[in-house]
Order: C-alpha cells, then structure tokens, then sequence
DNA sequence: AGCACAATACTGACTGGTCAGTACTGTTTC
DNA sequence: GAAACAGTACTGACCAGTCAGTATTGTGCT
C-alpha cells in the first residue's frame, strides 16, 4: 500500500470527523480508529494535530480549482461557461459535503491558527475565488457582467450565495434545482447594464448574463 | 455592583476571546483574567463554559432583532425601509464587529453542541431571519420584491451577501460606502418581475426595488 | 445612628480527567 | 532485513469545574 494511501485514509477520517465535531472534541486516536490506521502512522504523515486539520480543511479548494479548470475550460458562450461553473461548484459542494460543512464552520477559525497558517489558508481560498473570477471577467469582456464590480468581489458573492443556500438545503433530491434560485440571483444581480432602484445606481440599460440571446 | 454588571463583564470579554480564537483555545481563567472577574463569578452567572459561550454568541441576534423593529418601524416606503435595513445591519456588524467574527466563525459548530443548544441557537437565528423576511415580505406585497422565491430565503442571501462583503472588508473609512454594492446585487438580484438569460428563467419584464420610481 | 446576623456574591488555589504526542513491541510488506 | 506499519502503553501538560474561605450587601433590632 502505497504512502499516499494512507495519507488519504487518514485525510478522509479527519474530513468526516472534523465536519461532525469541533476540533477539541475530536481525538486523534478517533481519527486513528476511523481511518484504520495507527495512531503513531498520523504523525508519520503529518506533525502535528493542527497541520492535519490544516491539510484537510484546506484540501477541497485545490481539488474543486482543478474541478473547474477541467470542466470549465477557456471558451465558449460565457453564459454556459457561468452556468458549469455552477453545477460543477454544487455538485463538489454535494459531493463533498463534509468537506463542505468543516470548511464552513472552521473558516474563520483558521486565521487565528499558529504561523503562518493563516496565510496559507487565505492563499488557498483565494486560488478558488481567483479561478471563479477568471470566468467572470470573461463575462466582463463580453458585456454579459456588469465592469463596475471587480470580478473577484463578485466571485465571493456567487460562492456567497451558494454557500447560503447549502446551509438551508437538506439533501433531498430537489436540492439541485434549489440551487437555481441562486444562480438566477446572481446572474440578475451581477448582469451587465441592469437598471433598479438601489441607491447609487444609475444605469437604465439591462443585458443577458448568457451574452447571446436577445428577447429584451 | 450589580449582579448583571458581572455578567456583562464576563460576556464582553467572552465575545471578544471567542472572537479572536476557537472555543478550545480559550481558556476560562483567560475569560476571568479579562474580565477582571474571580474565575469562580464565571460558574456563578453561566452553568458552564458551553453556555457563556452559547449565550455570548446568540445575544447579537436578539440585540440586531430589537434594533431592526425600533429603526425600521412598519409603514413607509419600502424602498427606504430596506435600504435602513441594511444600513442598521451594516452598522450593527461594524459596531460589534467581534460578535460578527465570532459568529461567523463559531455558527456551524453550534449544531454540534450537546443538548438544546442546537434548536436554541437556530430559533435566534431564525427570529432574525424573519425579522429581515418581514421587511422584505411587504416588498412583494407593494410587487418591489419578486414573489417566486420565498422572503426568507431571499432574507438569507440579503445576509450572506452582507457576510461575504463583511469578510473582505477592513474596518477602513471606505467600508460603509462599499457595502452599496450589496444592496445594489440584492435589489437587481431580488427586484420584482426583472428578465434576465440564467438558465430556467422566463420572464422579461424589469421592475424598481424602491417601488416608487417609475422607469420602466 | 450603630450593631448583629443572614444571605448572597465573589475569589482563586486545587483536583481529577483528558488527550496530544511519544516510545516501544511485534507484524507485515517489499 | 529494513522500512512502514498496527497496536498499545505511557507521560506530561493542560484546563474545566469545584469549593472552602472572604467580601459585600441587605435587614431587623435597639
């Protein structure tokens, strides 16, 4: 059985345990039993406690950077681009539940950590929202999505939003289709050109997010 | 000196310890040394650490419910009540800006909480939620707001948008003037009737969040 | 007022349990 | 046979919660 094997073992038993229970509450010889691993084999793979923590908690933003990168490739109509974009973030989201819920409730957790964590963190994070962005700029380019947002901004919204909803989202079977009422939200919000009533805005022209269909 | 003067000592160094590190990592001799409180006062006012930290976490709620119902009183325009709304909420959060951390970083870890804890925290929550979902639901009534998705979740983007913004910004000068940009996705992105290209969408029609102006 | 006494609030040194991390032994794998 | 491993016993730091003792406040009496 090759290292890395085990190292995933004992990254999966973190991520469920870790999503189930606050980090104190959870022991690394439970973390040991779950993953069918000796405890002493933790500290093979990892220095300490927290750097366990840190890899797992960390891990799902570089497998759904390359989710999307993969899926969402350059070009294309942006609209649908926007649109995978979104099914492949919620299907991860779904997929990866656990991960999911133990990022959530640890996020702001992490900034407090010990050295140079906190950065590390941040520059993980950001590597998802700056891949999210990317798309979104392509919007910008193509007047689909409004200039006057910065793209990184908008994409902490759309993840916002997701992330909102999966909280109140249970995992039936109509969740998916729930999560359209945020992608619609989105694209409504963040669309080029949108008139509204809101304070400060003044645009009286409004645009398609998909870029390519014209019934207004 | 008052009974409640100790507790609100003791909930005041509390909400700023939690906000700056994770449950574990604060200790109660630590939450007793800020106070300037015998370590013993602590077991006095609260049954145990869980609860202090379960009654310092959700007092917000309660605070924010009071300050929306007095500051944006029913009757008006809606449009204006909204944007007080939002203006109350922003200013709370930067005003008790530990609170916000800590909440932010401790909500998903509540659930994990043994006994009542869980429902406890969820009705708080809830009471803000339907706080927010009041104001939006005359909204749909005067058609300002669009009607196919429910007040409150539209209540729970309105919050997560402001979360998400309240994540990235510094507590600069600048800060307050950067939350329009919330406000302003949130009307494009909830206002009545408005036509959009995100997929499963139909309508055409645009309507004005402030429900007044008449462009259209 | 001044005193006695009770009731309540408070303090902080102490304790008992918990758990991260280590050490060691015997086993499997390559 | 050596490297990785499971299993387990061990240890030392750490910390929530306790409790015996002290301070403060309230009350009734003279």
């Amino acid at each position: 059985m090759a290292k890395t094997d085990k190292r995933r073992q004992i990254m999966q038993a973190a991520e469920k345990l870790f999503a189930a229970g606050r980090f104190h509450e959870i022991t690394t010889d439970e973390v040991a039993r779950v993953a069918r691993v000796g405890k002493g084999t933790i500290y093979r793979h990892f220095r300490d406690k927290e750097e366990l923590f840190f890899e797992t908690a960390t891990s799902g933003f570089d497998e759904l950077c390359d989710l999307l990168r993969e899926k969402v490739p350059t070009g294309g109509a942006f609209g649908e681009r926007l649109h995978e974009a979104c099914v492949q973030i919620t299907g991860f989201v779904r997929l990866r539940r656990e991960w999911f819920g133990m990022r959530q409730s640890q996020e702001r957790l992490l900034p407090c950590m010990a050295g140079g964590f906190s950065k590390r963190w941040l520059a993980k994070r950001q590597g998802l929202v700056a891949a999210v962005a990317d798309i979104l700029r392509e919007g910008v380019a193509q007047k689909a999505i409004r200039a006057d947002i910065p793209p990184d901004v908008l994409a902490n919204f759309l993840l916002g939003l997701l992330r909102t909803r999966e909280r109140d989202l249970a995992d039936t079977p109509a969740a998916l289709r729930k999560y359209q009422v945020v992608v619609d939200m989105f694209c409504r919000g963040a669309g080029a050109a949108g008139g509204h009533g809101s304070p400060g805005g003044k645009r009286g022209r409004r645009g398609r997010v998909s870029g390519k269909d014209s019934a207004r």
